[in-house]
DNA sequence: ATTAAAAGTTACATTAGTGTCACTTATATT
DNA sequence: AATATAAGTGACACTAATGTAACTTTTAAT
């Protein structure tokens, strides 16, 4: 009985995952968005309160995705494969870590009437779960330094998608060169 | 002749400083700075045409005083002892990492009329000069491993401050570990 | 005491975004 | 063909920030 859409959710996320990666929380505006969509602003509201709520939703579908590609890690035997793994996907999907760090700072405005806050909260503990858990493995295999807190572990790998990159060096080198400086460091005598 | 002012130039720049860390380069704002102050608003733009100019003034004085600290390194004998107070000054300052990152932001949305961005563009130059030949010298010496990358050395000693200590792991410890990381890595076989 | 001039304030016009509501449009079902 | 209904639009009131201009206040020098 209804119209058709000129746009599905799909699309929709596409498009301000690229706004909010480009301009950030602030310079994401449904004016713009509706611009880049085509449609008008209107309709926008016509799905999603406001921003806030239209954010989070697409948080979430992007974490939800991204575990869900995490979880290949337990099909992996050892931990060094695991490990490969791990920075491979970290740098397939780049955006993840700046989108992590967002969800950070949408979290901490949020009130509690929003629905998704509490969904928006367990998503990234549920990724430190599965990290933890290849931290853990990496720990008992005597692979990993055991005095080395956890979260400074998980943090180095995931911190190291944001170096800027300003040189341009070429990506499977300067990828080469990151695992080579987390697992061995970066001086040489040993 | 004139009348006393109710501010200077450091109180104005500690304020902002604060705010900027705070809020974003979005979230600042003249209103909010000028409440802080306990100023009238339009008194700010006596002395700035706009935030633009402030927050430009405000990175040049804070990286001008980050390079000075710097230049002490020059005066230590060794590269590890050089290596030790360069971690100790990152870790010291937080702030000018993420003021750093903040500029990046800022100059990409600069127009060339802006006076100040010529010399905000120097700086981190001369930052990265200073860096270099520490890095060099710790090739040199033999101490660095040679293959790896100068820019990536350089911005994953950078990049370590930002990693989140979500578990409030205590500075020492931290910092030691993040020392033993960039070192000899995370893994223990050697 | 007068006065020049910088310091500061109040009030205004402008801009860009928000959220809402009454309205129009398209389309599958009857 | 008629119609219910979801999709979409245009217009409105509201908010928060910007930048400017006319103004008042303070103070050192004459």
């Amino acid at each position: 009985m209804a119209r058709e859409r000129k746009f599905n959710t799909v699309e929709l996320f596409n498009e301000a995952k690229q706004l909010l990666l480009h301009n950030g929380y602030d310079g994401f505006t449904f004016s713009h968005l509706a611009d880049r969509m085509q449609v008008s602003r209107a309709a926008l509201y016509k799905y999603y309160e406001n921003k806030e709520e239209l954010i989070t939703d697409l948080m979430i579908y992007e974490m939800e995705e991204f575990l869900h590609e995490l979880k290949e890690i337990e099909k992996l035997e050892g931990f060094e494969k695991q490990f490969d793994f791990l920075m491979d996907i970290i740098f397939k999907k780049t955006e993840i870590h700046h989108l992590i760090k967002a969800a950070v700072h949408v979290i901490a405005r949020l009130d509690r009437s929003n629905t998704n806050k509490e969904k928006l909260e367990k998503l990234p503990l549920e990724m430190y779960t599965y990290l933890n858990s290849f931290i853990l493995k990496g720990k008992e295999d005597g692979k990993l330094k055991s005095h080395i807190p956890d979260s400074l572990i998980i943090g180095f790998i995931l911190q190291s998608v944001a170096i800027p990159n300003h040189f341009r060096i070429p990506h499977q080198e300067w990828l080469n060169s990151i695992k080579e400086i987390i697992r061995q460091g970066m001086f040489n005598n040993c």
